[in-house]
DNA sequence: GTGACGATAATCT
DNA sequence: GATTATCGTCACA
């Protein structure tokens, strides 16, 4: 019985797949896959369908658009997580981009689940705790009696994907190369025939500068 | 299928 | 004090 290697265990993307423009790493990254390694041990990833390029000071829709602490990140080195709350209630995961000094990421949208799809349904639903004590139900990610896993709901947004992953802000500032959190090449560049790219979703500054990338014909896009 | 709404906290002005 | 790179629920068509 020889063991099965899970696509995870795949070397991780190189650092110089980081330290380029944002918008030439969003495209890039479509095809690519993300795993996370959990406290527990288990990993959870699949195939990113959908990504969003975030620029510096030119770009009004970007946290670093101002320089603060908040942002400084982005204006590190490549290649490391960045992190972040929103609403209050979520989390979104960015990959740092360009070299030092310079700003740039790439919001991670969507994913198609491969690995772990299990636990991300059990992070997903379908009832959770809010930090007031309110209870809120969750989109159904699983049949009434064990049916099968609706995929489609784990990762198709940026705080699914966060919150189906085990992602949160213990991961700011990680290293994508690993052990936490890591890409992997998965099988190559998409071909520019399966690329669309449109405005990016939910900002109101820039809202009509195209910077999302997207796997056009994917059943697992947001939205 | 669409649109309004609330949750909730970090961040910045 | 205002804003926010979201999501799920509800009402309605």
């Amino acid at each position: 019985m020889s063991k099965i290697i899970p696509p995870s265990a795949a070397s991780p993307l190189p650092k110089s797949f980081y330290e380029r423009p944002s918008h030439e790493v969003a495209r890039d990254l479509l095809g690519r896959q993300l795993w996370r390694r959990s406290a527990d041990g288990s990993v959870s990833g699949g195939t990113l369908v959908e990504v969003e390029a975030y620029l510096g000071p030119d770009d009004p829709a970007s946290h670093a658009f101002r320089r603060t602490p908040r942002s400084e990140i982005m204006y590190g080195p490549a290649g490391i997580a960045y992190v972040y709350r929103t609403y209050g209630v979520h989390f979104c995961a960015n990959v740092v981009c360009e070299g030092a000094g310079v700003a740039g990421a790439v919001l991670l949208r969507a994913l198609e689940p491969i690995e772990g799809i299990e636990r991300m349904a059990g992070r997903r639903g379908p009832i959770v705790q809010t930090g007031g004590g309110a209870v809120v139900r969750q989109q159904k990610v699983a049949g009434e009696n064990g049916d099968e896993i609706n995929r489609r709901a784990l990762c198709s947004g940026p705080a699914k994907l966060t919150q189906s992953l085990d992602i949160n802000l213990e991961l700011n500032g990680a290293d994508l190369g690993g052990p936490h959190i890591w890409l992997t090449a998965g099988s190559g560049r998409v071909a520019d025939e399966l690329v669309a790219v449109t405005p990016r979703i939910g900002v109101t500054q820039a809202a009509d500068v195209p910077a999302r990338y997207i796997i056009k014909d994917s059943v697992f896009l947001s939205r």
